[in-house]
This record gives structure tokens, sequence and C-alpha cells, in this order.
DNA sequence: ACAAAGTTAACGAAAAGTGTTTAAATTTTG
DNA sequence: CAAAATTTAAACACTTTTCGTTAACTTTGT
């Protein structure tokens, strides 16, 4: 049994730079070149991004695609459209009207502005009901 | 930019698991042996394994140890003994006794039976009261 | 006990990832 | 603007992961 995605140095580099550390200040303190601390923090966030996708993978495994939600979507009007999908398929969404506003802006905070999504979405439902933004 | 940890290989694996294929009737399918489909398979779950390590030590990163909570103490112990722990550090807990209770149902829910949790948590806190179990 | 399903070990070749360096380019900030 | 901080690119050695094989082993259900 192994560690997780982020070697040491990773980890290192991640921690320092929690503490508000410069990378230069980083790269005296382990004795390499800023441009390493650099390359190894920037790979670092690469692991983090695969580990969450990873994760998003594992949720879509046990959901079906609902639809897709296009660009431009006023948020106000997703409720609508997933409540209307999901009856096609009998299934009963677990949310209502209002959460399920807050937990798509919870699921995608980057991907709207104001009211109005500014990038596709793709919506996901469990046969539990499960909501899933992608 | 990549995708997440899993190979083709190995999310056509699940997909087919998920599907309550053996892996023998995988291994016919994309035409290899069973043995290797379950190497495939196990890869597979440790990088997910993996992936959520990861993600684990991205909360721990800024937040600090709060306490061990040992197996067999009952869950309805466990508030006391964490805001007791977050006094001695001046931190406020963000939670009241009956939401810490079902925060730690949600966190790890298979760690305990009934009312008494079987193997050791720990608590971690960060500076503006969120607790994390890991 | 039998058969099907699943796991493990040892090995090899190909692919992917990591830590470095050096030097140049870009962004942020006072 | 000028200095500091960060990012990028190309190249190299090194390690780890992956997919695959074969053969033996364990688990599970009837």
């Amino acid at each position: 049994m192994k560690d997780g995605l982020l070697t040491e140095r990773q980890m290192e580099v991640l921690r320092y730079r929690k503490q508000g550390l410069t990378q230069q200040q980083i790269a005296d303190i382990i004795a390499t070149s800023k441009a390493n601390v650099c390359t190894i923090e920037k790979s670092a966030m690469e692991n983090i991004r695969r580990a969450k996708e990873t994760l998003d993978f594992l949720y879509t495994l046990d959901s079906t695609h609902l639809c897709t939600i296009p660009a431009g979507t006023d948020l106000f009007d997703v409720p609508a459209m997933v409540f209307s999908e999901a009856e096609k398929l009998n299934i009963k969404v677990k949310y209502d009207t209002i959460s399920l506003i807050n937990h798509l802006r919870e699921s995608k905070p980057k991907s709207y502005t104001a009211r109005s999504l500014f990038e596709n979405v793709e919506a996901y439902i469990t046969n539990e009901g499960e909501i899933y933004f992608g």
C-alpha cells in the first residue's frame, strides 16, 4: 500500500506555499532552483486536478446521463430541465428547486456569472435521485 | 491537460464490472486473460484509493490535528471531546453537538456500528473551526 | 468435492511521470 | 517603470506504472 499521488517533494512545496513562502524562498530551503519549485508545484496541482477527476469518474459510473445544460442557460431554469428529464426516467430527484440551484453553484463554482452559465454542464442522475453536475 | 488517473483500459473494466460481468466475461470481450483483467481492476482500485488519499491531504493541509478519537468511543461522546480540544486552541467549532455527530456519520459511514466507533478516527480542525474526520 | 470466480507471483517491454538544469519569457507588485 | 515572482520550454537521467503472459493458488456457491 503506497501513499497518495503527491510525492514528498510536492507535499513539501505545498506546505511551504500554504505558509506563504515565495518560490525563491522555498528554493533556498530545499536547495534547488526557483524554476524547479515552480514545476514541482505545478505538477502537484496537476496531480490534485487528476485526483478530483478520478473521483468524478466514480460518480458518473453509477449514474446515467440526464441531459446537457447549454451555455447561456439561466441558473433558475435548470431545476425545471432536470426535473422534467428525471421524470422521463421515473426517478424522483432528491433536491427541491432552491437546493438544486445551490447544489449546482457548489458543484461548478466557475461555470457561471451572475445567473447565467457560460459553458455547457452535463447533468447525471443515479437511481436514488442524486444529481451530479460534471 | 490530461485525463484523470485511470487509464482507458481501467475505466473499461470498471464499467463492465458495474454491469455485473465476471472477469472471465470481460477478458473475452477485451481479448485478454482473466488474470490480466484482475490486475487491471486491482490497479484501478489502487488508483482510486490514491486519489482519495490525495484529496485527504488537501484537507489536512490547512488544518491541524485536533485529537485521536479511540475505537469504542460512543458517538454521542465525540462532540464533548472535540469541543474541549478546540477550546485549548481557542478555536470555535462550526458545528453544534447534533450537527457534529451527523458530520461524523457522513464522513466515516463505515467506522461505526450503532452508537459506537470500531476504529480510531483522527480529528482535524482549521482556523475557521471546520472539522475534518480522517 | 466440483466448477466458476477471483487472486497472486514473477517477469518483460513499452509508456508515463518525476526531478533537474539552463535560459528565456511573462506576470505581478510596489 | 523596474524589480521580484512566476511561468514556460527543451532536454536528460531515473523511477514508476501499465499491460500483458503463464502458472499456481484461494474463495465461493451448489
